[in-house]
DNA sequence: ATGGACCCTGTAGCGGATACAGGTTCAAGG
DNA sequence: CCTTGAACCTGTATCCGCTACAGGGTCCAT
């Protein structure tokens, strides 16, 4: 039965996997060319017909995307999560050096932050002969 | 004098300026493709030679970039910067609105660094059946 | 005059998607 | 069963901000 549009022979269509993961339908066709999603079958007529195990796969690469994972990080994560558990150190290593390098992100962050709203409030002091935000861009205070 | 090498005809070649900025010299030619720098006089054999208003212009770039401003919103600076004092107020927004927008991302990236560090605490949680981190990327438990 | 460091041009590549054009297939409604 | 139009198919171009390369030409110190 299953009387919902584009149920091609009980499986998800591109379309529908996209909808249901929140990826977006030319990301996952990307994924596949990439080699991050493995080619599902094909219909009759030579569309993609994916099954639930696909809707997993996608769901651990975007999640892994959400948390900042290189398409390179995850190709391995995915390696790794195959390989069962014997990985587990190793990814734990992965998550730590990309924690390690997003904690470095965001102190550069806090940097420019912390210039840009510095160089901001020299506006407010009054009666400046320049515009003291072009001046620091110019690198003459700074 | 100045005998120092590759001196056209006293102004700078695009490797002098390249060190003096700290710019790799292919990303000159790159703003200069762009319009972000403006095209420098050429010596009789071709060469670009460039001024100190030019090395002004592109520091005002590189330090506009290391403060996280997109080609485009420098591009914006430049032509508030040429127009005089009139367009502070402006410069002042773009600043602002460019700094509130550092402030979400570094609130995103805070948000993966919280994830990324519990998930990764997980593990040590002892004699876990599956590897948490990669459970928690399938999104089994989150 | 020569050698080698520099410069010139156009073009391709990176990551991570996203968008389009031009054509085919699917499935729901009549 | 047949029509419609939404969804799918493919390949390719685009975005940002550079960086790198190939195959040549110029500059200038010796």
């Amino acid at each position: 039965m299953t009387p919902i549009t584009d149920n091609v022979a009980g499986g998800l269509s591109r379309g529908r996997l996209a909808k249901l993961t929140g990826c977006n339908a030319e990301t996952i066709r990307y994924y596949e060319n990439i080699g991050v999603l493995p080619p599902p079958p094909r219909s009759a007529g030579g569309h993609r017909v994916y099954s639930d195990e696909h809707a997993r796969r996608l769901a651990f690469v975007r999640r892994s995307r959400e948390l900042g994972f290189s398409l390179e990080q995850v190709r391995g994560l995915l390696v790794l999560a195959d390989a069962g558990n014997d990985s587990c150190a190793e990814v734990k290593a992965m998550t730590l050096d990309h924690a390690a390098l997003i904690r470095h992100k965001i102190a550069d962050l806090r940097k420019m932050q912390r210039v840009l709203t510095e160089i901001a409030a020299r506006c407010d002091d009054g009666a400046v002969p320049v515009c003291p935000i072009i001046e620091a861009l110019y690198g003459d205070s700074h």
